[in-house]
RNA sequence: GGGACGAUAGCUCAACCGGAUAGAGCAUUGGUCUUCUAAACCAAAGGUUGUGGGUUCGAUUCCCACUCGUCUCACCA
């Protein structure tokens, strides 16, 4: 950063009929090393000066001072900058080794509060793959809220209320068998849901019978209430597991339910505020101005929706925490609600509708089709993390077959394949679940960060974790370059992810940064004894601390052997 | 039919604000472990960036049209 202001010092100088603003916006950072650190593009000065962009270049170089600089050179219509690797080199290895806790943090934030509604399962029924994509998107975007100085709060918006409640309430009394849901909770529930919504064609009564249930259950039916409890536990349960697999935990579960005695007010709210319609008797908010369809909040028979239950939310959630923002991190095909909802919002005078934003992701399908719970077609994420978990085991085996803490490795590396797999490209891609592709341990994965990350440990083991406390750096391997450029980058990568909301590019940084130290590592002897020793060690310990922290904000762990 | 999003190497994906020879990984072929962990490294090969126009000194990137794909368009969530 204060070496891109000192190549707009340098321009200024030379062209001082331009200010320093227009100046910083037209450099730019060359993809390749041979063509200098930053880059200035003459194309646009060729009208007004009448002249053609290598000559203009050419006149210009000669008017830029070098000094503080490797070298300034002309190359056809640009000018080249290239910064001074030692210096720079040396500056940035000890900043990060100065407080490595915080290199690449800010407080864009101010401790602002964010909700993040993300993860959310569907009580009585397997997580899905498709769960993983909310749960670790949502994790790793509040993560990058921490490191740019927002206080994240992660709400589990469990999807524990509504007719598909009723639904398997009624098959359950028709099948059910308390043993068998005890002994495999979930699973069962599973059978007996997904067995009641394939013949509900036969027998359309079944339909009825569960919005009966889900009525009772409204009504505060006390068996209904029981078995709503009951279904409840047992399968939060189950999704803790997965949970702390995971690493991810929540501030609040309030889900669907909490928020089922709270929905009068808004609907109140909309009567008062006269947006309330009614519509072949169901109630409606038109939308019309904002070219949406209207948004239903109330069914014909007076129940509600989604849409109440969204609304409400919406409000507690502004009362409670008072947010900075508000994140929903939903599939891509909830998008036209989503705007539904923050329209109706709006329209009802809630100014801070705008700080609702919908972080959509793309659809995991299975065999190019949707996953459907009902269908029964769904990938579990648990079997998936043991899988992984599995096969890293059986990696270690083979490879590190002295390791300690094996199994706790297992499922650090396990697990971090699945998480880093589903964050590595941009969300809002679809992916068709390849169980293969998911535990790859091999090129663009996170095992190679990880292992990148445990190399860099080893050495320093094995140079004894020297100390770098009030050492006077400067980089003098030109080879480390590429690193050191990398590493400076780290800052600006976090805050472009945490602006738009993109891990991946988090992800991608991780693994530039791992393939970098990895050719550096296959080239160059760390462990030698000469002079630039400990400056080289300055590098590995420099790259292990932002891998670990890049990996950290992913949600995989770094562990220091594999 | 309306809307949203997308189409880049055999496959999965990159490409910051419109910039230098469009880059990776996987798969394929070949090379590198008596030296810090070969889950790695090096090399070869692989492209009319869906099609056709336009804007620009310059377009994968911006605009228009078209083709194909996914999602979506009130009593599910």
């Amino acid at each position: 950063m204060d070496e891109k202001q000192q190549v707009v010092a340098a321009l200024a100088a030379a062209l001082p009929d331009l200010d320093q603003a227009t100046l910083a916006e037209k450099i730019e950072r060359p993809k390749d090393n041979k063509n200098g650190d930053y880059a200035f593009p003459t194309f646009f000065l060729a009208k007004t000066l009448h002249k053609a962009p290598q000559l203009i270049a050419q006149e210009l170089v000669a008017k830029v001072d070098p000094s503080g600089f490797e070298k300034v050179e002309v190359a056809g219509p640009y000018i080249n900058f290239f910064l001074d690797k030692a210096k720079v080199g040396g500056n940035v290895l000890m900043e990060i080794l100065a407080d490595p806790a915080n290199y690449g943090s800010s407080d864009l934030g101010h401790g602002g509060n964010v909700t993040i509604d993300m993860s959310s399962p569907n009580i009585a029924k397997p997580m899905g793959m498709g769960h993983l994509r909310s749960t670790v998107i949502g994790n790793a975007i509040a993560n990058l809220m921490t490191k740019t100085g927002y206080h994240p709060v992660k709400v589990n918006h469990l999807g524990d209320w509504g007719t598909q409640f009723g639904k398997l309430m009624a098959a359950y009394k028709m099948w059910g068998n308390e043993e068998e849901v005890k002994a495999d909770p979930i699973n069962t529930l599973q059978r007996y849901y997904v067995k009641i919504n394939t013949e509900a064609d036969e027998h359309p009564e079944y339909a009825d019978m569960g919005r009966e249930w889900f009525k009772k259950l409204e009504d505060g039916d006390e068996e209904a209430y029981r078995l709503w409890v009951w279904f409840r536990k047992e399968s939060l349960k189950r999704f803790m597991k997965i949970y702390k697999l995971l690493d991810v935990d929540f501030d609040s579960y309030n889900g669907e339910a909490f928020y089922n005695d709270k929905m009068d007010e808004i609907i109140q709210l909309l009567k008062d505020k006269h947006l309330l319609q009614e519509s072949r008797g169901a109630g409606i908010v038109d939308l019309s101005k904002y070219d949406l369809n209207p948004a239903m909040v109330l069914k014909s028979d007076g129940s509600t929706l989604y849409m109440t239950r969204d609304l409400t939310t919406a409000l507690f959630r502004k009362r409670m925490y008072g947010f900075a923002k508000s994140l929903y991190v939903v599939g891509a095909e909830q998008e036209y609600y989503f705007g539904q909802l923050k329209a109706v919002l709006t329209e009802m005078g809630f100014e801070w509708a705008k700080q609702i934003h919908y972080i959509k992701f793309g659809l995991m399908s299975l065999n190019g089709k949707k996953m459907s719970t009902r269908k029964g077609n769904v990938v579990q994420l648990e079997d998936v993390l043991n899988d992984s978990i599995k096969m890293a085991r059986q990696q270690i085996a083979e490879k590190n077959p002295t390791l300690a803490n094996a199994d706790e490795v297992a499922e650090q590396v396990g697990v971090g394949a699945v998480i880093f797999h589903d964050l590595k490209n941009d969300r809002r891609n679809r992916v068709d679940f390849r169980l293969e592709d998911v535990v790859k341990f091999e090129g663009e994965t996170g095992p190679y960060v990880q292992y990148a990350h445990a190399r860099a440990e080893s050495i320093l083991r094995k140079a004894g974790k020297p100390s770098f406390d009030g050492v006077e750096l400067a980089l003098h391997d030109e080879k480390a370059w590429p690193i050191v450029k990398r590493l400076s980058q780290y800052g600006e990568t976090v805050e472009r992810a945490a602006a738009n909301y993109d891990p991946s590019l988090i992800g991608k940084y991780a693994l530039a940064l791992a393939k970098d130290f990895n050719q550096y590592y296959a080239h160059t002897r760390i462990l030698v004894d000469d002079d630039q020793k400990l400056e080289r060690l300055a590098l590995v310990q420099a790259v292990s601390y932002v891998l670990k922290s890049a990996l950290a904000i992913l949600g995989v762990k770094a562990p220091d052997e594999m």
